[in-house]
DNA sequence: CCGAGTGGGTTCTGTTTCAGAACTGTTGAG
DNA sequence: CTCAACAGTTCTGAAACAGAACCCACTCGG
């Protein structure tokens, strides 16, 4: 870490980490995808201790996941729903799912994804709009915004220098 | 909101985060990514305590995520490689980069991921292979693997009753 | 007025997990 | 013999977490 130049996305991706990185925030907002909204309702979906419901739910407010809104008065009570920015998280999510369905420890693995119109079990791919094609990880580059012809020192393929990888198990 | 039926990928995903779920794993797919493989390279690269990596790789192993792998003799030592079932995380990771990118604290945010061949900036979606097409987060469903028609109850769609979500911000 | 109920928390108390520094043990090089 | 490299382990103490109990503002029913 004493370059910091040649990492694609670290600085980045450790801030991230720090605001939904901990166990219980990635669990929140998949309940807030499903529609829950309610201070009791999370706790009771998720079985999470009440004081750090309150402080998860205090840090995705103040980083903008969601929103605390009040909808009623007499007394006034809110709930917290998903902003943008929160519901950008589902491709973490699917992602995340998507990963357990087929290298979780696979027991008792009863639902998957599938694309509501068709049924056909979801594939998440990298997608590039000028080649109009899918494409593997190993296809990824990292490149750094301020010089726009800078040097793409850090590639995340990791063929590059970890050649076959092992089967795990 | 009773019934555990309903919920898409719902313990599954908590079975992966009990891997992968902690403040470092994630960090340390990342560094296997790019190619890192000693112990003392994690450690020095990540800023990790020590006693903490070996905990980590230890889990990561054993969840078949990471393999360990004797690369000399006297002494033996060894080096740890993402198996395929971590270079799978890649989605995860590049879901996360990418959100950091777009809804991050915006500060020093220099770094992007493109697609290697042609430079454009990358994008993730959900791609279905029977309709050839690519589709946003509302049209997910998850489905009950054990009943081959069963009901498809919860979609994962936030409009569905998380109306205009507010602009984060 | 009283008491019970609801929603959204805060205050206690442990118990894990984490971080940092120092130490161990094997081996080849000088 | 001493030194450095690698891959850990063993101490500390600090932070995060879990669980139960408590609090407060208000409503409703009597």
């Amino acid at each position: 870490m004493s370059d910091g130049a040649r990492d694609q996305g670290g600085e980045a991706i450790e801030r991230t980490l720090r605001v939904i990185g901990d166990r219980w925030s990635i669990l929140i907002v998949r309940a807030g995808l499903r529609g829950i909204r309610r201070f009791d309702d999370f706790c009771e979906d998720l079985g999470i201790a009440r004081p750090i419901l309150t402080e998860r739910l205090r840090r995705l407010v103040d980083h903008g996941v969601m929103a605390k809104v009040p909808y009623q008065r007499n007394p006034v009570r809110h709930e917290y729903r998903l902003t943008e920015a929160g519901i950008a998280l589902s491709p973490v999510l699917v992602a995340l799912v998507r990963w357990s369905e087929d290298h979780g420890d696979g027991e008792g693995q009863t639902v998957s994804l599938v694309h509501a119109p068709c049924g056909t079990e979801l594939e998440q791919a990298f997608w590039c709009r000028t080649c109009a094609t899918t494409f593997s990880p190993t296809a990824i580059r990292g490149v750094d915004r301020r010089v726009p012809n800078g040097t793409p020192e850090a590639t995340e393929d990791p063929s590059e220098d970890a050649p076959e990888p092992e089967a795990g198990h």
